[in-house]
DNA sequence: GTTAGCACTCACCGGTTGAGAGTGCTAACA
DNA sequence: TGTTAGCACTCTCAACCGGTGAGTGCTAAC
């Protein structure tokens, strides 16, 4: 028994029932509905099948059938295959995104807004990214016995800073020494590069260990943390009127995590160079979205650095609609920073004073 | 029958039950968990009259008693009054906001941030007022027969547009005339003294009342996104957890009117110069969240301009200490933002390019 | 290989019932 | 006159129950 091209009509069919109407579907429906010439014993026999391939799941015995992630990334694989998706409706886009301001910030707000109301899903735009942070200075400060305040500016200066725990009890003067030491040796270098560098010097300065570890996360941190601007959003409330989030508790989990701006970002944040990416539930890696799926598609300014838009919905997601929405936004997104890049990315101090 | 101070006991024990439990209280309850020294069945006589006064509703004839929005009026104000407000826990706030970076618009976020997290109710933080933006220039450009799209260029370069609908039918050059009319006239100009501005205008020029009174609101809506910067918001999924917002529809709606910032910031921007504001229920004039409460504080930087931080939360909210958070974040950030105000304030093109 | 038929399973709905909480009223009491 | 005990009454809520319908799996016939 393997995969024939009966069981994928039925298949697909099954799938898009379900991205319609949430209910799990039996096979009177698919017999009925969508004309297979076949009668619902037979289409019964292929489900069966299907849920022994382990494309479908039955909520229980007398319910009809729910397509798996499996089964989604079926769908989508072939449907990116086929090439049926063409970014089309950049009209509604283009209507939507041109009579506005031109503040970076509020296109970003703006593209995330139109995002959501074209697909009724939630939308994440990320600005284009930032060059490194160079460091400058670091400089530890006691605070308590077991605990240090450290402090780094970069060029631009951005600062941030941050408690961290230290086993063995250093003084003033021991700290001192250290930030000396450690700006000689770090400043002029990206944080990544910071990040590499110090289990070197740990190993010269071996004293401080701990600290030095906990420094090597301090900088991933606050490299994560300049690297990314402003996250626009949009739509978060869409997500509760599917019936997946009608459950309080789950909304509330979905909720924070749109919340917590960094995570979500480090999350939609693209990686690698296609053009999509398409990740099904548990695909997503975060327990909170197991059952979301996330699309998402880059934009590019005319420096080249990349940024990245997603939608996030149920994994009964409306795929296709998804990709063409976020192709068109891309382009239009791509055109708008490619064209006139110097003026929209650097907004002077104008609204800031 | 008034209200004596007996009453105004019981009423109190009602309202401090019901802000814990959220459930409708009964006289037994209060005759046992508050020693008032009176049977259930007095209590029962004070509570009907309390219910007469319009300090109490029913839900149904056999549940107990919920306070009225007049009730948590005069809760409210009793508290404010007898000075028992102090804005004390200022430790937990600079614990939470000391140790972080410096941009205006993180210390903003985080500031929400903190709101939220000690109040566990929806916080909003509004950066301080900035300067009226200048109008240069003024363009309309003819879309359809019966619509213009307008254009502002205010100094510090930020540009809105909007397509407005106009009666009689205008071409180009009439469009670029009054144009030119405008700008002669208005240029140098608040937004807000354009507006002031246009009656006049339209009494000399009639032939387009309509087009100018439209674009009255156009420069009023202008204004007001000129206005506000980054808008901070912080435990928009707190609401979720709350009995109240139990249902998907209600949560759907105050999520949406969470998410569009600029309605949320002009309901929160604070009129007046007192310390504290709080409006309870209908009392803020929203009908999506008629049984939410509203309380607002304010800071100031060095400069003497004004930003607004709120909490949003059902009505049965605990007053007092939102109240004494709210002081302690808003003399936090009035230091912080006093004390450093031309760096904060201006984080440059740094982080942007 | 396909289909009709049939027995079986289960979620879901609507009505019923009993328990519990709370009230209002009345009458007794201090 | 204010307070309280007692009692009948109301109404929600949760549990229970049986019927209904959708859907399945299996078998036997085509």
């Amino acid at each position: 028994m393997g995969m024939d091209e009966r069981k994928f009509r039925i298949l697909q069919a099954i799938i898009d029932d379900y991205i319609l109407t949430a209910v799990p579907v039996g096979s009177r429906t698919i017999s009925k509905k969508y004309d297979m010439g076949l009668s619902s014993a037979t289409i019964r026999n292929e489900m069966s099948d299907l849920e022994e391939l382990g494309y479908l799941d039955q909520p229980h015995v007398s319910a009809g059938r729910v397509p798996s992630a499996k089964a989604y990334r079926l769908y989508v694989d072939q449907m990116l295959a086929s090439g049926r998706i063409r970014s089309d409706r950049p009209e509604a886009v283009v209507a939507h995104l041109n009579a506005r301001t031109h503040q970076m910030e509020d296109v970003i707000d703006q593209a995330a807004q139109v995002l959501s109301s074209l697909t009724n899903y939630t939308a994440v735009v990320l600005p284009p990214t930032k060059p490194q942070p160079i460091i400058r200075t670091l400089q530890l400060v006691p605070v308590t016995q077991n605990s240090v305040l450290v402090v780094v500016v970069t060029d631009g200066g951005i600062v941030r800073d941050s408690v961290i725990p230290v086993s063995g009890s250093l003084d003033a003067d021991a700290l001192y020494s250290i930030s000396r030491s450690l700006t000689e040796q770090l400043s002029g270098h990206t944080l990544a590069e910071a990040t590499a560098m110090l289990p070197q010097i740990a190993a010269r300065m071996r004293d401080n260990e701990r600290l030095l570890a906990q420094l090597g996360g301090f900088f991933e941190e606050t490299e994560e943390h300049a690297q990314r601007g402003h996250v626009g959003i949009g739509g978060a409330s869409n997500m509760l009127s599917y019936p997946e989030y009608s459950d309080a508790e789950k909304a509330r989990g979905f909720l924070s995590l749109i919340e917590t701006r960094d995570k979500l970002a480090s999350i939609i944040a693209h990686h690698g160079d296609v053009a999509f990416t398409v990740r099904i539930g548990p695909e997503t890696g975060v327990p909170e979205i197991s059952d979301c799926s996330i699309v998402t598609a880059t934009y590019s300014t005319r420096s080249g650095r990349q940024g990245t838009i997603g939608v996030i919905g149920p994994t009964r997601m409306q795929y296709s609609r998804v990709i063409s929405v976020l192709g068109a936004m891309g382009q239009q997104l791509s055109q708008l920073f490619g064209t006139q890049d110097a003026e929209k990315e650097s907004p002077k101090g104008s609204d800031q004073t």
